[in-house]
DNA sequence: ATGAAAGCGCTAACAG
DNA sequence: CTGTTAGCGCTTTCAT
């Protein structure tokens, strides 16, 4: 870390060249309409004139408000993490916070290695992912003291802020939706499902709708992580099809591997729906577009999610006293062309 | 902006207990091993029975030495920038650095507002997107004596550290690609063409390899901004194959667009490649694995600009003296199913 | 290897 | 509305 050359132009030089006391600067650099007309353009005249940036850094320090808000994801490029960390961006940037982000792979330790970081900037709020967490990660948020928003699932009692929904729910109706409309076995198609705590809660509803609806063992194919989901996605359809004859429903954990399965279909010649229905989670934004079939998928509602995850964390930071919420945002299975009519 | 509570416990606090003095907890809690294990082991106990938090903030301010990166980038959701940030924080976090992120949506005014909050926090580097800025953002960014890396492009003399590569030449390539192999009237589908500037030289190499090698006069559709490109664009294809009666080529802006246009195809029984040939830019982990066709498309090696930008963002940050370099990542038409044999 | 002292640049009372 | 004063918590010489 290359030491900074001491900043050249501070505020005391500005109000020097203005004429004015360090304080009314720090004022108007704050609240520039708390400060006369008069001493507010001679202060903006001289903020050019030297070119003085605002140092945050000491202000942050000396005030003890934060500007910066913390969100931490296990990846940021996965679509669904991707869209969420752009919304909550856009509304806090607007608010004048920095944003902060972190990823961690689904790895817990690595999460509480990362949030552990985070604390030490003391960000006005910290948003994480899921319900799961080390003891050690619960302990340090707790004791932080800092507002803490929970995304992407509802339930325990570890955050009384917190916007998602409920992943077993989703499964069991996922599974459920594909039994009634007249499938008679059903898969589950995953990617690591050690690691991605929200696939094996989706994964458990799939259970529990086997138990329930179907005549046969669960079968869940658990894929190993790889660089393209969508190649190794296409290879194991093929094989799985071979393995488990009269396999005809699959739910897919994520769209990705549900548009993958469509594809191998076509060139394998199943007949999508009746020979093999489809349902993904996501409803990723190609999903309603594939053709010969649209993809059938569980709306998670990230849009939903991003907003009151934004909002909560904007109130948690500025609104004293207020603790947040749990919104439960819901999920809704959108029938497409991958799936048969319920009957 | 809740004030914080002043901070519980500090340095301090952790000297007295361990019976040191607080210029040795300093150096330990940054150089735990040029600290006697002695003083070191008390000092470890003090900061577990404590709960300590280093206060990066106050570190910062006194030290001035930064530990944060800033990247700022358009979008935060799309495909490419998200994989680019992924890699960058998971590089930079190792390293010690917390990740700052920002976007702008391509709006330039815009971006000078996010660059200028970045540079209030004194971040040890800054990553910023396309060569084009305005005048301000330049000046800004020179002045703060920041280093500073540019990614996706490569050229001008504005940034002496970049990392991209040439997209007028990539968009060129492609359209000859698609003349060479047999197309003769060959048009460009982007979003939003009049503020994605990267988008922009493309479809300028577009029109360069019109006049060199089509019989025929460029047509370039600009699609407005959507919730969805994939449905607009397959709106867009129909419409289009009406007015320019015997369009056999299409050069898709990014991929996206052209799995739409292959989806749109297959709907309206247009044979890929021999009756239209599709190619893309990106190469979306996706589109190799689309049926019946897969998307030809000109890899933009997002991965090599992601390492390469981080290494850079490190060395830049620690090693003295470094002014960076220009990578040109190069780009790599890949040929497949969408389009024909070059003959 | 460790300690004492001197700020870093700004904000927060408070007084005027 | 503006100025004065006193730190914020840490790192950094420079001694020891």
């Amino acid at each position: 870390m290359r030491k900074r050359t001491k900043q050249t132009v501070k505020l005391d030089d500005v109000a020097a060249l203005a004429g004015v006391s360090p304080s009314t600067v720090s004022l108007y650099v704050r609240h520039p309409h708390k400060v006369s007309e008069k001493s507010g353009s001679k202060i903006r005249q001289a903020i050019d004139e030297l070119g003085y940036v605002h140092n945050r850094i000491a202000s942050q320090f000396t005030g003890g408000r934060s500007h910066t808000m913390a969100v931490v994801v296990p990846s940021i490029a996965n679509i669904i993490f991707g869209r969420t960390l752009q919304q909550i961006e856009k509304r806090i940037s607007a608010a004048g916070y920095q944003l902060q982000i972190a990823s961690h792979d689904h790895c817990l330790e690595k999460e509480e290695q990362q949030i552990r970081s985070m604390l030490e900037w003391s960000p006005a709020v910290i948003a994480v992912t899921g319900l799961e967490h080390t003891p050690n990660t619960l302990k340090l948020l707790k004791s932080s003291g800092i507002p803490v928003v929970q995304m992407w699932e509802v339930g325990g009692d570890d955050f009384p802020a917190q916007v998602g929904l409920d992943h077993f729910k989703a499964g069991f109706e996922a599974a459920r939706y594909l039994y009634e409309s007249g499938c008679s076995k059903v898969a589950y198609f995953t990617v690591r499902l050690k690691d991605d705590i929200r696939a094996q809660k989706r994964s458990a509803g799939y259970l529990e709708a086997v138990r329930q609806f179907g005549e046969h063992p669960p079968i869940i194919l658990d894929m190993p992580r790889s660089d393209n989901t969508f190649e190794t996605s296409r290879n194991f359809l093929t094989r799985t099809l071979v393995k488990d004859r009269g396999l005809d429903g699959i739910i897919a954990s994520n769209d990705d591997i549900g548009t993958a399965v469509l594809m191998e279909s076509f060139d394998k010649e199943i007949e999508i729906p009746r020979q093999l229905s489809v349902m993904g989670f996501g409803d990723f934004p190609l999903s309603a577009h594939l053709s010969p079939h649209s993809l059938s998928s569980v709306n998670l509602n990230t849009d939903r999610v991003a907003e009151a995850a934004a909002q909560m964390m904007l109130r948690l930071s500025e609104e004293e006293g207020y603790r947040g919420e749990v919104v439960d945002v819901g999920y809704e299975i959108i029938p497409r062309g991958s799936t048969r009519l319920l009957i």
